[in-house]
DNA sequence: TTGCGATACGAATGAGCGTTAGCTAGCCTC
DNA sequence: GAGGCTAGCTAACGCTCATTCGTATCGCAA
């Protein structure tokens, strides 16, 4: 009657977890070791249960990665969105959204993580799903600096271009943001829209160091 | 006598296929499936031979990974040394050091992707020996960044997070760049050092799109 | 012609994976 | 206190993976 496995708890000090530990739990490990680096026993390690209790909160693994791709996209589009909202000029449109970007990026970085690693690790039809998902976000700031181009606003040859430098360059902040450090969350916001602006060509606003 | 199974070259059309191939093969699956993603036997099928001859040309399926991202980076050092090599003024040696690095992820979008994706794949001491390879290429454009603010060339208020922020965009191109499409890799290269003097905090150098 | 190195093959191994099944303890409701 | 729901557990499955072994065939050099 005693234990069969020495890191078995004994059942008075059973752990209860919840679907939102798991998928937590996941976000955590899929961010750092990428999907297919991740084995569901990992998972359950850093939860306290084993590998088979999982499947209470989840259909199968594919499940979670959907679930926390699809979260993500739909609060970025919803950020966007909200942040340009009655805004109509094209400069603060751009700066506003811009700065949720970036911001998203240095508050939830590992969902970012996972968003710029594993999506093609998704299966159909939540592949292309969430493809086009990322499209309209996209398709939505590029519309911005087409707007601005046209109200000589903005200068630049290509605003395909310019949208796809300013959205990876914000992407880029989940991988080197750390909580803690030099910086807060709001001040590399600030700063990378600051940086957008420059790259649309916006003219005249040299972020005032000097003179 | 006859072949055991439908699918095995007869012996007088075997393949026969060298390191450059299977690394070559490696590459292009990781980047499009990620290292932990790609099972040996897909890259044996792409090479048209079994899975176990691709241990004539290879120790493990780690070595692979690490003679990909070795080359690469090694390949980025010295393309930047060389660009910069001789030249002084630091809105040059950027624009020189953004173009070579922005050409590099438009030519070589396997090889970046690999990068970006499975470094943390890598395990010891390779891991440690590659990270600071990266390093290097990193502090040498940081330092191009805090000379030029010295030098009233640039104004920044973090250099950190400028050259964060360029290289990262550089990065991107591999994740949309296509061959054969509206821009050349080096149209991308040069539109992309401008917008990296822009975000430089370069004074006067709006691409004169209008008068 | 013989011998050798390179390179392919099939078969097999052991480990680890995701997943299923069947069972049991605790908790809430009646 | 009985019954059912929730969520844990062990055991086991089938599959795939990276890797090893012994062998056969090729081209080349002696």
């Amino acid at each position: 009657m005693a234990a069969l496995r020495a890191d078995a708890a004994p059942v008075e000090m059973r752990r209860t977890v919840t679907r939102e530990a798991v998928v937590d739990a996941a976000l955590t490990l899929f961010a750092a070791r990428g999907y297919h680096g991740t084995a569901l026993s990992q998972i359950a390690d850093s939860l306290g249960i084993r590998t088979p209790s999982l499947y209470n909160h989840m259909r199968c693994k594919h499940e979670l990665l959907e679930t926390i791709i699809e979260r993500t996209l739909d609060d970025v589009v919803t950020d966007f969105r909200a942040a340009v909202h009655g805004v109509t000029d094209p400069v603060e449109r751009l700066r506003r959204a811009t700065r949720v970007y970036a911001l998203r990026h240095a508050t939830h970085r590992r969902a970012a993580l996972v968003v710029n690693r594993d999506v093609p690790s998704l299966a159909e039809p939540a592949l292309s799903r969430l493809r086009a998902r990322r499209r309209e976000h996209e398709r939505e700031l590029r519309a911005i600096i087409v707007d601005g181009v046209e109200a000589r606003a903005f200068h630049v040859e290509s605003p395909a271009l310019a949208s796809f430098a300013i959205l990876e360059m914000c992407v880029s902040i989940a991988r080197w943001f750390r909580d803690g450090g030099e910086l807060s969350p709001d001040a590399v916001a600030d700063e990378y829209s600051g940086f957008a602006l420059q790259i649309a060509g916006c003219p005249g606003l040299h972020r005032g160091a000097d003179g």
